[in-house]
DNA sequence: TGCGTCACG
DNA sequence: GACGTACGTGACGCAA
């Protein structure tokens, strides 16, 4: 038998609703109803491939219940309203995924339910209605099932009805008259709950029958209230028992499952921001109309290359194997002139009959020109990568134009990626080949030079080609938003700087790594085994769970914070560091853990990422990460090498120049202060900059006046907690925390900061005022974060947005200035033609590797050109050191 | 894969 | 009355 699923949508929309919390689409709005229902929906439609379906949800207008009983769920909250903006949404989702939506004036949807349920069920369908409400077991028996989609789904007969609700489907109306249901105001009968409802209906069998022979019940509480409450017992009845007759037809065509429409889902998905399920009906390639072709011998290419050489532009996909460009291997090359057309030339693949590489270094030759022609504009997404692989072809890539990651970076840093499968999503409508469909996932994926060529090709020409596309599409989005300037004086350039950075590496001292990795294992091992014998047992430390067993079950510690997702006892550092005032094992789970994570992260890891072919450690730097214009570093991040502890310092000395050289630290002397001060144009705080005095003195002297009880040490100290602070918007609350004052004592500090430097304060409602205009905050260079949470109506939403708001412009300038001093200094040291060069770069301070005798040169031009990268109205002083390891160099 | 934790500026 | 409470990152170990 066919069966027919009828969904309770506007309980499974609730109950998404309030499972699901937090959830936002691109503008702010709540979408976690939505989401949540659309899951249950598709897990539905793939666990079960129903033949026929549909859905109901009550009108938010007059039923029969509320005539019938003027106080009807009166006591039940007003839908909210981000669930309110979320129905209409929920019922086009329901539609589009191809789900018709049954209702009937006056009455509820379990009512429209109830009647399609006997409806189908005469008709010979077997029905299960979906559904999270007990109410509707009383529709069970026959052919009528309810099916709980919650976890892995649950389904009740008339059997599991009884196991579960301890009567008869028939009886279960008498139950629920009985208990009644304070959330609807159904009101039942006083005294009687839940279990008592059962036993008395088990016992009698129906509330009339119960009624009729009340004497004989031996519980005087319930006799009593059963007199009393009769007419309330009936009436309740008549409101939880599930109409079946209202005025809906049973239509075996219009309820078919014919399947979601694809525009439509795509269409309410992209709008919504759901972006896999966006991926999944998205169109895909109009393969009849593509102009494709691999490159099949020499004399094509070299015939091909002098057509490309004659273009202004090209769109460029380098095909390799291998994550890391300083280490991957080449397997192909893609070129792209025109939308919906690319050829591919395979250089690697190996080992198929008929589809046969071209000999690579044949191939590079012939190509090398036209890669290095600066007047053939380069077109590509995320050309750094490129650049160094084709470095290590001996291939210097110019006439880099558009690089359509940074483009789309530039105009829009929040997206979660710049992968071209999104952007291509977002910017063409259209889902791009991707990489598993050509290579296989997970322990089946090969590489691609196993992979015949003429197989990579739609996968590599359609990079291309889609980079030519992309670059068409947000090159007049920059220009339109004022991004021209940025990209062309700051991302541009950087792209060679960075590739060059990431070639070189940094030289690590291994074995002073290993000599380390010895000395803190015996500390490890005699640490644990104290923290054994604290704890009265053995155990995994490094587990948050068991750590929280000990700590707060068998020694029952009291639970302080807990984390936020999972809501456990949380073990973190402030957690353990107020336990240890009370407690030993905390302090020493502290000191393990501290031991641990720099271990694992560092110690152990590092000596395993040197390059075999370079002998050193080669980051990456991504460009196209951080929202508010920082670099960030990976595989392995260098940007977080341990320096506030001593055994931290020590990992840093492991970072060494080649013998006969020198390591050059150089860093912005508070940068972001200095920033700030020029953004505001505070005149105590510029004054400050200008002699050259200590900018946390002065904090400490406008936030503490003459409260001298502190040492000048501490009152710094807290004054650089302040500075760095307060701009960025921090409560009272924490502050009070960290430097260790009550919250009131802190809100003084914070008065006292902003009357001290009245500019900030301008400064900062200033820069709110105009980003609430807009939905946008810039940095001095005009890079652009879009902040739109702003306007959320969720009180912490919006506060935490108005935190991102200021933090971005200072942040975001000074990672401007750090990015145009490393493409001055690049210049510098090329014009000097100097052996030196830069090696690392973490936000405020550079790393430069020297011929030890020119080092001092060297420090000089470094500490001068990056003073001089920008004229602010503040000096930018710069710190720089020399030595053989980075700890040296850095002090 | 998600989470908790912690390393850096 | 409860909740949560500076910004920006990336990596590790655990648990499912």
């Amino acid at each position: 038998m066919p069966t027919l699923f009828l969904i309770d949508g506007s309980n499974q929309m609730y109950r998404a609703y309030h499972a699901l919390r937090g959830l936002t689409g691109p503008d702010g709005k709540s979408t976690n109803a939505v989401y949540g229902f659309v899951t249950m929906l598709r897990k539905l439609l793939t666990d079960h491939q129903p033949t026929h379906i549909a859905a109901s949800f009550d009108l938010p207008t007059e039923t029969f219940r509320s005539k019938l009983a003027a106080d009807y769920k009166a006591n039940r909250a007003p839908m909210p309203d981000d669930l309110r903006e979320q129905l209409t949404w929920v019922h086009e989702a329901c539609q589009a995924m191809g789900v018709p939506i049954l209702t009937a004036e006056g009455f509820e949807a379990d009512d429209v339910i109830g009647t399609l349920a006997v409806k189908a069920a005469n008709a010979g369908f077997d029905v299960a209605i979906v559904t999270g409400d007990k109410d509707f077991f009383q529709l069970v028996g026959g052919r009528v099932k309810v099916y709980n989609p919650r976890d892995e789904g649950t389904w009740y007969d008339a059997e599991g009805v009884e196991a579960r609700f301890g009567v008869a489907p028939a009886q279960v109306v008498d139950v629920l008259a009985l208990m009644g249901d304070s959330i609807d105001n159904i009101k039942g009968v006083p005294g009687i709950g839940e279990k008592g409802a059962r036993e008395l209906i088990k016992t009698y069998g129906s509330v009339e029958d119960l009624l009729a022979r009340v004497d004989e019940v031996p519980q005087k509480k319930y006799r009593e209230a059963l007199k009393n409450h009769a007419d309330e017992a009936r009436q309740s009845r008549t409101l939880v028992m599930i109409h079946t007759d209202v005025g809906v037809d049973f239509d075996e065509a219009a309820f078919r499952f014919q399947g979601p429409s694809r525009e439509r889902c795509y269409a309410l998905f992209s709008s919504l921001g759901f972006r896999t399920l966006v991926t999944e009906f998205a169109p895909t390639a109009d393969t009849t109309t593509r102009d494709y072709a691999l490159v099949a011998s020499i004399e094509e290419l070299t015939m091909l290359v002098r057509e490309w050489s004659a273009q202004p532009q090209i769109a460029l996909r380098l095909i390799t194997d291998g994550t890391a460009p300083v280490r991957a291997s080449l397997v192909g090359i893609a070129v792209s002139t025109g939308a919906r057309q690319a050829r591919y030339i395979p250089v690697g693949h190996h080992g198929f009959m008929g589809d046969g590489s071209l000999d690579r270094d044949e191939a590079l030759g012939l190509l090398a020109p036209l890669l290095s022609n600066p007047d053939v504009r380069k077109i590509g997404h995320d050309l750094k990568a490129d650049t160094i692989v084709l470095a290590r072809h001996g291939i210097v890539l110019g006439g880099i134009d558009i690089d359509t990651m940074l483009a789309a970076y530039l105009l829009d840093a929040n997206r979660p990626s710049q992968a071209l499968e999104p952007l291509v999503l977002e910017q063409l409508s259209y889902r791009a080949v991707d990489e598993e469909a050509v290579r296989g996932k997970g322990a089946k994926a090969r590489p691609f030079a196993d992979v015949p060529a003429d197989a990579v090709l739609v996968y590599a020409g359609e990079r291309a080609d889609l980079s030519w596309q992309l670059a068409e599409a947000l090159s007049p989005l920059l220009t339109r938003d004022g991004l021209m300037d940025v990209y062309c004086d700051l991302e541009r350039p950087l792209i060679p700087i960075l590739a060059k950075l990431e070639q070189r590496g940094v030289r690590v001292d291994v074995p002073a790594l290993a000599a380390q990795a010895a000395r803190v294992d015996h500390e490890l091992g005699a640490l644990g085994a104290e923290i054994y014998r604290l704890a009265g047992e053995t155990f995994n430390i490094n587990s948050p769970k068991q750590l929280a067993d000990v700590l707060f079950e068998k020694l029952q510690l009291p639970v302080l914070k807990r984390t936020g997702t999972t809501r456990t006892p949380s073990t973190a550092v402030e957690v353990l560091e107020e336990l240890a005032l009370t407690h030993d094992l905390p302090r020493q789970i502290l000191d393990w853990r501290s031991l641990a994570k720099l271990k694992g992260t560092y110690i152990d890891a590092l000596p395993t990422l040197v390059n075999p072919q370079t002998g050193r450690v080669h980051t990456q730097f991504n460009q196209g990460v951080a929202a508010t214009g920082r670099l960030s570093s990976s595989d392995p991040n260098l940007q977080n090498i341990p320096i506030r502890t001593e055994l931290g310092r020590e990992i840093r000395r492991a970072f060494v120049a080649e013998p006969g050289w020198l390591l050059i630290s150089a860093d912005y002397s508070q940068i972001e202060l200095r920033v700030l001060a020029h953004l505001s144009g505070d005149e105590t705080l510029i004054a400050a900059f200008e002699r050259g005095e200590d900018i946390h003195d002065r904090t400490a002297d406008a936030v503490f006046g003459a409260d001298s009880a502190l040492g000048p040490h501490e009152l710094r100290r807290r004054a650089k907690i302040i500075n760095y602070a307060l701009l960025y918007g921090k409560t009272a609350f924490t502050l009070a925390k960290d430097i260790g004052v009550t919250q009131a004592a802190a809100q003084q500090f914070i008065d006292a900061y902003f009357e001290g430097f009245p500019r900030v304060r301008t400064f900062i409602d200033e820069t709110l005022a105009t980003a609430r205009e807009t939905g946008v905050v810039k940095t001095m260079f005009g890079r652009r974060r879009l902040v739109p949470e702003l306007t959320s109506r969720n009180g912490q939403i919006r506060s935490a947005a108005e935190r991102v708001a200021v933090n971005m412009p200072i942040q975001g300038t000074a990672a401007d200035i750090l990015k145009r001093a490393m493409i001055d200094i690049d210049a510098a040291l090329t014009a000097r033609g100097t052996e030196a060069r830069m090696i690392l770069t973490v936000h405020d301070e550079l790393l430069f590797e020297s011929p030890a005798q020119d080092a001092d040169d060297i420090a000089a031009l470094v500490r001068k050109t990056m003073s001089e990268a920008v004229t602010l109205r503040v000096p930018l002083d710069v710190d720089v050191g020399v030595g053989a390891n980075w700890k040296d160099a850095k002090s």
